[in-house]
RNA sequence: CGGAGUGUAGUGAAUCGGUAUCACGCUUCGUUCGGGACGAAGAGACACCGGGUUCAAUUCCCGGCACUCCGACCA
């Protein structure tokens, strides 16, 4: 892609308004766009930058077994009506009417997932059945802030998983908290697995990924050896306690909370009439939880966490492009055409603008490599990252060898 | 929803009872070309909306709305 074609150029100047680090790298940088507070665009460079974490996610729920499909947006008040969420979840829901039918905007599919599970589930052998989706949930949070964070209109994975018994419904439960937590480490995320209160979805306890950043709105306590944790809610610890695990010693850290997963239990599949029949024909209630991960929230839980004084720095594994190329001279065009040619991912800067602004640039936007062609590199290819100040002069097999 | 702050070109700021100034960005031309270059010439603003006071309001007053921050709630 040629910079001078791409949707979205950085700007210079910080957003007056914005405080949240997130938000204001990511509107300078032209990754996103505020159409009004907590209901954003994701412009050409954020759109990729989902992508590639959807399909992370993607890569590994299906190894789980699970599958993917995509619910409507738009729900009947009966089907919330159900389970009493109507009323009981009616401050976050948005809720309208239009022609005296009543509708909500999904804020979550628990339900819609089981209208269309009990349809379909008659036996023991249909489970158990794991299904997931990416799509928009709308929550009406009474202060959208801290930019992409906490918007009322975000992207979620959420998955869904039925089950004949507890027992497998635990086993799978904590193969995806397992998931999870790879997920996050691919993600260039260390998430922390704590216990908490499941708020308008369970009685029951459940378990939140959680991110350690200095901006983050939540407060958990940590073991600082190993990996124990707890939601501030829920802490039995106390900041320099001992860790019951490991003996550590607990702090307490402000964390932004990327995922969360629910053992639900039974009680939706009585509310739904979720049954089946099992071995010996007997009719049982199906054990069913959920999983979420908030994906443009970990779009602006890795800024907050990783970006730097110069601009943001995005883990190879999600930056919107493989390299960034940076022409001086004539001879970028080739260089750009020959890295195309062998399938690299590259952003590559055309403009005829000063260097310094070009690099700039490429440190605001933060992909991880930055490749230069100037008269000063002659026949070979100036090799940078963004994290350090090293620079080597490769020739274009060097690089491509490098990247492939 | 309570509390605080802010609304002036695309962005950031200045002004002040007499109809708006600067910087960056943008356009054109020329010179530059390795860490946000330089010169010249341009374009771009119903001063958030509505009402009031006044001969005159961007400026003062009242009422909205929006955004940001703190709190309550939450992925």
């Amino acid at each position: 892609m040629r910079y001078s074609e791409l949707f979205g150029k950085t700007s210079r100047d910080f957003p007056k308004e914005e405080v949240a680090k997130n938000a204001k790298l990511l509107l300078r940088a032209g990754f996103i766009d505020k159409l009004m507070a907590g209901s954003y665009t994701l412009l050409p460079l954020g759109f990729r930058v989902k992508e590639k974490i959807e399909n992370i996610i993607r890569e590994e729920m299906d190894k789980t077994g699970a599958e993917e499909i995509l619910m409507p947006l738009m729900h009947p008040k009966q089907i919330w009506n159900e389970t009493k969420r109507w009323e009981y979840a009616k401050d976050v829901m948005y809720q309208f009417k239009k022609d005296d039918k009543e509708y909500a905007l999904s804020f979550t599919h628990e339900e819609v997932v089981l209208d269309i599970v009990r349809k379909r589930l008659s036996s023991y052998k249909d489970l158990p059945i794991k299904l997931y989706h990416f799509s928009t949930k709308f929550r009406n949070e009474l202060r959208a802030k801290s930019g992409i964070l906490r918007a009322r209109e975000f992207l979620m994975k959420d998955l869904y998983s039925l089950h004949a018994s507890k027992e497998d419904l635990d086993k799978y439960y904590f193969k995806v908290a397992e998931v999870y937590i790879k997920i996050f480490e691919r993600l260039g995320l260390k998430a922390r697995m704590v216990e908490a209160p499941g708020g308008v979805f369970t009685e029951n306890i459940t378990h939140e990924f959680q991110v350690l950043a200095e901006n983050g709105e939540d407060s958990i306590f940590y073991c600082e050896k190993c990996d124990f944790g707890q939601n501030k809610e829920i802490a039995k610890v106390k900041k320099g306690d001992k860790c019951p695990k490991c003996g550590g010693l607990i702090k307490e850290g402000r964390s932004i909370e990327v995922g969360n997963i629910f053992p639900l239990g039974t009680i939706y599949s009585e509310k739904m009439g979720i049954y089946f029949a099992d071995k010996k024909g007997e009719k049982k209630l199906a054990w069913f939880a959920c999983y979420g991960i908030g994906t443009t929230r970990v779009i602006g839980a890795l800024v907050e966490v990783l970006s730097d004084e110069k601009g943001i720095v995005w883990p190879k594994e999600v930056s919107p492009y493989e390299v960034h190329l940076v022409g001086l001279n004539h001879k970028a065009e080739g260089v750009y055409e020959k890295l195309k040619g062998n399938k690299v991912d590259v952003l590559f800067d055309d403009r005829d603008i000063s260097a310094g602004e070009k690099f700039a640039d490429c440190d605001l936007i933060g992909i991880p490599i930055r490749l230069i062609v100037s008269d000063n590199t002659q026949d070979k290819i100036e090799w940078k990252e963004r994290i350090g100040e090293k620079t080597e002069l490769l020739t274009i097999d060097e690089v491509l060898t490098r990247l492939h």
